[in-house]
DNA sequence: CCATGTTTTGCACACGTTAACAATATATAT
DNA sequence: ATATATATTGTTAACGTGTGCAAAACATGG
């Protein structure tokens, strides 16, 4: 039914391993049979058969987009900045297969046969036994947003304790000292890292610690709300709050108007990610952007040249955060 | 290196059809030997290759989620719900694979060798294109979110055109005439409907149509936010806005805001699709929820069903959507 | 025991492609 | 012209699986 390299073959009266030659830019076959094939295969409509090839080739041209989980804790945002910045470089002739790992209930099916390579976005600790196992099997692999100590992996992600600092010193610079945290969930490595920032932040200045002022969070909206509601009810309210990301930042917001308060007047607050909605609440938001589009272009441009030139040299690469200054913080006398 | 069928017809003291057949549960072997057989295919931790498999039955277990972009005009809540839809269902041996319409150049590497089975979350007229393409090589396909008037086509949708008139009411009854409404990006289908569920309303209702009140968005934050300035702008001010989605609605919001009017004291506003942060806004978003979760479920049972079991009876599905009532319109007197 | 029918297994080829090696054609040097 | 090197093409087998058909094993009835 479909056109095959020995339809082309026939038609150009050579073998069809000359047709397998051509098709593949072979220096073994001269230019003018080379061009006599190649024309034939696009008047036919030729497509090749992937099954055929990748079945000698022991290739297959899937990479594996995986998340810790697509459910709770990825937000739509992140998710969606992620696949579009590894789109954006997947050419066409790779496919792009997402996945949860806890779609799994083993890992039988992930194989080199159905993957030429993968990358992984991983959020908690616990995609640890996926990542060795993926590495066993001599899968090529990228990591994303997590350092993984062992050193024959790629990583490449934003130092979040850099950044945490960072925005937690812009509050101390404006003033501020009773500075509160909404952490991340529980397990996943940003939430400790950005707390590890704060911490910092404030030991460098000399800021005690109010162990009160660390909430547990779970990176969704309403749990931002409800550890808002805690923070609120203190005795002693924080003057400013920086929050693990933007959806809980939201959250707090809104807990914040709720009783009644003013953002930035009663209470400042600093999100962490520049949602793309971030810059458009009121008021706008004060967040560290991560870029995470640009961590999944250079997380798929890694996973190409892993996969086509075996550069097999792990390595750690950081990508630039930014604190984006908005309207979401006030001075504090 | 990797074990085959035939390593383990050579432990089985068998030949390889025999445990081919075993393994896909033919009727033609005894079940001693099945039992046998399986019990040493999972000792050796064996996984069939796809490739070769799939060579001879011509088949990929691949199944393509296609947007019409994955750019601007999709927004990350809408592409979120749609993933984790069809994710959900979709099982281990189906690899989902997401594409952007426009990633391609041509649709010469989109056949039937390389997708099983086509959902595509069809956004734009634009699409008819890529629809009758992958008709015409005959791979199945489950349209999400549009209407195509091809009876062997299978649709899933809400009928925007009522759930919009439903919201407009819903104004209406609130004692509001001075109704605007901001249009979704040009050339969606959405954005036509939605347009019509708003005149449906108001002319069901005698309400006079002022083309002025009737504004050009593209779907995205800042086009709500320039659209709102513009109706606030003309010298009657219309009293409530229908957004032809939430985040227009927040640009709009934002909008208000900065011109210092209220919200929904000053003017009130109803967005559509119910974004997971909608819940949160301050105030809360009245809007619509279209349910796209629920689609890509279905989408996804609807494309299995086709790809097993060959059913291919075109239909259109319409699925409910529901009027979330929250704090975003006021009464007007 | 044989003849016949039924259940179970194996042989051999096919799927569309790549690649090692052999074979041929062409160019170059003597 | 001949020998040798080089460029180009063809022969053949292989990748791992499924399947039509032939073969073998087993069961049944006489």
């Amino acid at each position: 039914m479909n056109v095959t390299i020995k339809d082309i073959a026939r038609l150009a009266g050579v073998s069809h391993t000359t047709v397998s030659r051509a098709l593949n830019n072979s220096p073994l076959i001269k230019d003018e049979t080379k061009n006599k094939i190649k024309e034939i295969a696009q008047q036919l409509n030729y497509v090749p058969n992937l099954n055929a090839k990748n079945l000698v080739t022991d290739r297959t041209f899937n990479i594996g987009l995986f998340f810790s989980t697509l459910n709770i804790g990825t937000t739509p945002s992140f998710f969606n900045q992620t696949v579009k910045g590894v789109n954006s470089i997947i050419k066409d002739k790779y496919n792009l297969i997402i996945k949860g790992i806890d779609d799994y209930k083993d890992f039988n099916l992930v194989t080199s046969k159905r993957f030429d390579g993968i990358i992984l976005m991983s959020q908690s600790e616990k995609d640890n036994l996926f990542i060795y196992n993926v590495i066993e099997k001599k899968i090529p692999i990228v990591v994303l947003n997590r350092e993984i100590k062992c050193d024959s992996i790629i990583c490449i992600l934003t130092d979040d304790r850099i950044a945490s600092k960072q925005a937690v010193n812009y509050l101390i610079d404006n003033g501020h000292k009773d500075i509160a945290i909404i952490l991340g969930k529980e397990g996943f490595k940003s939430t400790e890292k950005r707390k590890q920032g704060y911490l910092d932040a404030l030991m460098e200045n000399k800021i005690f610690i109010n162990n009160d002022f660390i909430v547990q969070g779970t990176y969704d909206f309403k749990s931002g709300y409800t550890a808002m509601e805690k923070l609120l009810s203190l005795p002693k309210v924080p003057s400013a709050v920086f929050c693990s990301n933007d959806d809980m930042a939201i959250g707090a917001m809104n807990a914040a108007f709720q009783m009644g308060l003013k953002v930035p007047d009663d209470i400042s607050i600093v999100g962490f990610d520049d949602n793309s909605i971030s810059q458009f609440l009121n008021p706008s938001l004060t967040t560290v952007n991560r870029h995470i589009e640009d961590i999944g272009r250079e997380g798929a441009k890694m996973i190409i040249e892993l996969i086509e030139n075996c550069e097999a040299n792990g390595m750690i690469k950081y990508m630039d955060a930014e604190l984006v200054i908005r309207k979401s913080v006030s001075k504090n006398a």
